[in-house]
DNA sequence: ACAATTATTTAGACTAATCTAAATTTTTAT
DNA sequence: ATAAAAATTTAGATTAGTCTAAATAATTGT
């Protein structure tokens, strides 16, 4: 059994591996909202109970263990995003604090019940993946709207930053999960893009850093 | 804003204020499975806080502002309950130690919308009343069945005693919430209880142990 | 009334998680 | 190749919650 820090270092080393294959202590720290000298104490911690490989200076990498752990917060935060949206009715830009406590409810059972409960929902509502109770996740071939060119679209399906501020920005210009986008022009001086959507007149103009964090599919 | 640990020391104590107007040292160590020196460290950290009235060796009563937490810490309590029962089908002695872990999700508006989801519940899956959003619970007037006479009867209503054993006992038994009894016979050398549940020709034995534990309305 | 028992608090220590400041290692740039 | 910069770890403290053992206060029984 894990403590709610353990948890919160786990899936973090998880998403960051996404990125680089071993995680460092700054990325950490940055993440984590703390200090690099707690990290390295937790990664101690987390490397004796054999949760990750860690090499001093160099990194971390999870054990299967680890990662079997990280998985499983993961879908239950994804799971009780799900129920919070679907079934309370809250909106997409207000749920994700919620998740972050609801993650570590520890109950087995219970989260495979309310997976149950929902029809095992494939994506949670910022188009992440919901791994099943097997750990198993349905890879996406999801691509930034920023590596789209011209005249080329897609229906929206993911974004990659969860933060309140940026999920309404996006509603405003109603740039929701399942709206068809579609690449007008990209601005060769700051490779801000502008787009269509769903077939509408209206243009509209995202900068490159938003274009980023915005997926689409084919 | 409280820990884990400081809502379930007020928790424990406005449930064993309903036995005594003031609660003990010891009362509280047994009932949270600690040590008598540890209870009277935290005593002390809530009475700074002014949650309770502490006076020493004599015992501690709320506050007005630790009452409205320990309400708070109630209702979610029940109100998760009431979810896993009704809604991802749970029974009755499953229950428990997933709210105990449920009771101290923070969001107030999570709480609301969950109530409001499940129609406003005013008892929850074990007969208990489920605070509303200002505190406010409707008073029972359940007596248990330990002081019924002979030939009275009753609707079960409640249970005074939540552990999965005893509510298995009782599902074995046909004593679940609802259904109709009636004493027949009360032993006169062990206070045992022998009933009839809803007009059935059998007859069951019940200890007097188990008839206190047990609550019925007119 | 006062000795014995019981209840409670205090003293001192431990673990988990965190921090700042200092030391060390690795990386980068000449 | 080596000095400067950046990243990381270590040392030493702090806070929350817990414990055991010892001290003290309250209650009980005669
Ligand atoms: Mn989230
Ligand atoms: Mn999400
Ligand atoms: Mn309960
Ligand atoms: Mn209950």
């Amino acid at each position: 059994m894990q403590t709610f820090t353990e948890e919160n270092y786990l899936k973090t080393i998880y998403k960051l591996s996404a990125e680089d294959a071993s995680v460092t202590t700054n990325q950490l720290a940055a993440t984590l909202q703390t200090k690099a000298a707690s990290v390295t104490d937790m990664l101690k911690k987390l490397a004796e109970k054999k949760l990750i490989d860690y090499v001093p200076y160099y990194g971390v990498t999870l054990t299967e263990i680890g990662k079997k752990i990280a998985v499983d917060v993961v879908r239950k935060h994804r799971l009780w995003e799900y129920f919070l949206v679907e079934k309370l009715k809250f909106k997409w830009d207000e749920v994700h604090e919620m998740a972050e406590e609801l993650e570590h409810i520890s109950s087995v059972v219970l989260v495979d019940r309310l997976d149950q409960f929902m029809g095992y929902p494939a994506y949670d509502p910022h188009g992440d993946p919901i791994p099943d109770k097997h750990g198993r996740i349905k890879q996406q071939e999801f691509k930034p709207i920023s590596q789209l060119n011209v005249a080329e679209g897609g229906v929206i399906s993911g974004v990659r930053e969860h933060s309140p501020a940026f999920l309404q920005y996006l509603e405003k210009l109603n740039l929701m999960l399942g709206n068809q986008v579609k690449v007008i022009e990209i601005l060769a001086y700051d490779q801000s893009v502008v787009l269509t959507v769903n077939q509408s007149e209206n243009r509209i103009s995202i900068s490159k850093e938003a274009a980023k964090n915005i997926l689409v599919s084919a």
